[in-house]
DNA sequence: CTGAAATACTCAGTGCCCTGATTAATTCGC
DNA sequence: GCGAATTAATCAGGGCACTGAGTATTTCAG
């Protein structure tokens, strides 16, 4: 009786997207290299010797994800990972000729496989379709660390001052 | 230079919305119950004495994720599981009293956490996105038996019919 | 009635995703 | 210079998601 429509529950449509996704690409890109994957690879194609919390940063993994990633890449042989030798902490990561040459393969296959996935909608619709969800996230990522942002002390902090 | 834009990457925006409703979840819904056990819940309030099966087809989750939840879900003792004695191999399920209470507490949560999540959008924005990205989903998800409608009998079916 | 197919569920294996705790290296404060 | 934060990475642990293989039960064909 008090069950709820979860065809309007943005989180649940979030998931079956990206199940969605997931089915395509399983499909039409490749059944190796995973999406995540992929964006570490691009990653690195667009700044090579990248350490791995900022490829994390840039692709939106954390860390433990970031290095779980990082760890499959370099045991296919796609990366080479070597310590800084101005900062002992960090890794550099490097792709390799393999890394480079599935990387620009895949962007291929990636570019078909967007197609056939928003082809429901029209060109319109695909830059809402982006948009609305890049402001949904970037709002929720927003609110990760509130009290940041130079907040001035006035702090007037006014949300239903009155009803 | 053969780096890709992945923020107009439908799958990876979908991995980011996914990430920012998890945290919103977390931090106001519940850290015990996630989601989709949530969803499981909502399908047992709706239809109860449901079986694992039929469950995880109403909420989208696949034979080994749903037995994966109900079993913590059971663990919780939010439901119980019942040899359906018509049929063996199913197991038939229902809410406690506790997963009832459980369900009516975080329906409430869950209401006001996608308030928050879709503050960002107008209301006709918000209909969009629900629109959007259900007819995206469900095209994916409609490619997945592409053949079995209609196959001509023609076919041959060959297998050994003669011993 | 009996053997083959279908069905519900389980199990093993891989990968993504997060948090909290730990370790090693660097930087900062004094 | 040196101890105290800070930072990069790892590890342990819990949960979601899929596939392929295996078990038990039911249904269907002949």
């Amino acid at each position: 009786m008090a069950a709820v429509d979860l065809t309007t529950h943005p989180g649940h449509l979030a998931r079956r997207l990206q199940q969605a996704h997931y089915l395509l690409w399983n499909t039409m890109v490749s059944e190796e290299i995973t999406s995540p994957q992929f964006a570490v690879l691009n990653a690195l194609v667009a700044e090579p010797g990248l350490d791995q919390r900022t490829v994390g940063e840039r692709v939106g993994l954390d860390r433990s994800t970031i290095a779980e990633v990082i760890s499959r890449l370099g045991r296919r042989g796609l990366l080479d990972k070597v310590r800084d030798p101005q900062d002992g902490r960090r890794f550099l990561l490097r792709l390799t000729d393999d890394g480079l040459r599935t990387h620009r393969k895949l962007a291929v296959r990636t570019a078909r496989m967007n197609q056939v996935f928003l082809a429901p909608l029209s060109a319109a619709e695909q830059s809402l379709f982006f948009d609305l969800i890049r402001r949904v996230s970037d709002a929720a990522e927003g609110l990760r660390n509130p009290a940041e942002p130079a907040v001035p002390q006035g702090q007037a902090l006014a949300n239903t001052t009155h009803t």
